[in-house]
DNA sequence: TGTATATAATACTTATAGGTATCATTTATG
DNA sequence: CATAAATGATACCTATAAGTATTATATACA
């Protein structure tokens, strides 16, 4: 049900970037605003950039940045990213044969709710996290 | 969002138990019908043996059998048992906060989600699960 | 052109879920 | 009461996600 750690920092440091989304930002930048462990988003880092929406320039003065507008950055961009598995459609009761020949009797809920998942992340840009413009943008205010 | 190895099995078992919910099956058994690796069988069977719902009886004729009802056994108590942090209520970015004090943007989509993952579960008992009376009455017919 | 500062690559370590092996305990029955 | 057939307990092994360490490479600029 939960995001896999690696998810969730992944959705953290992006939801970050997009905030000045043409800045060129340095691992060490990230780190002071997100504590994941340093040498773990190093890795996270370079691991990101091997997708369509981050790109990383080397060198002094260099650093990470998206590769395009964070509206045109959805969560599922990023989840195929981290963790492709994570919508693979498992039958329910984990039936090899169930979404061949025969459908178990979980079948449609459980697709209903995964289509429910994959379509909140397939439409939640990044820009939609912060529709606010103050420094807690990507907070809501107490219930 | 898949439920773990473990928590797929226990649904298994539960669901074979449940088509003679007064039978005593041994490992044996239950191992001949659903071929889950015969030694961490046992170990989950033991390990169902505290719950409300799974009772055993040892020595010589032992055996598990259910301790109530299939229709008042549901698919949220097995999970509760198997795998009890996978309904918990994480933040959807993992910020530490986010329930307490303020709320993430995302908050009410993913409570939402969770929540009908939970009535999904709670509604549903054993006895729901073969509804017809035939041999692979888990099974609807193909689409 | 040397050095400082950044990312890239790779290998190692740790924590945990899944899986295996062995021995102990319980109980029906000849 | 000995034995066979079942579960109970415990320790160990393995695969993978998470985290750490080290060395290589790229580049700005004094």
């Amino acid at each position: 049900m939960n995001f896999s750690k690696t998810t969730d920092y992944a959705f953290r440091i992006m939801r970050l970037m997009s905030q000045d989304e043409l800045k060129l930002f340095t691992v060490e930048e990230i780190y002071q605003q997100i504590r994941i462990p340093y040498r773990y988003l190093r890795k996270l880092m370079t691991h990101l950039t091997r997708s369509d929406f981050m790109e990383s320039v080397q060198g002094k003065k260099g650093g990470f940045r998206l590769s395009r507008p964070s509206s045109q950055i959805t969560l599922l961009d990023i989840l195929k990213v981290v963790d492709p598995e994570y919508l693979t459609g498992r039958c329910f009761f984990g039936f090899e044969n169930c979404a061949l020949d025969t459908v178990c009797i979980m079948h449609d809920q459980w697709t209903g709710v995964r289509a429910n998942v994959h379509a909140i992340l397939a439409n939640t840009s990044l820009a939609d996290l912060h529709v606010s413009g103050d420094l807690n943008e990507h907070f809501k205010q107490p219930k």
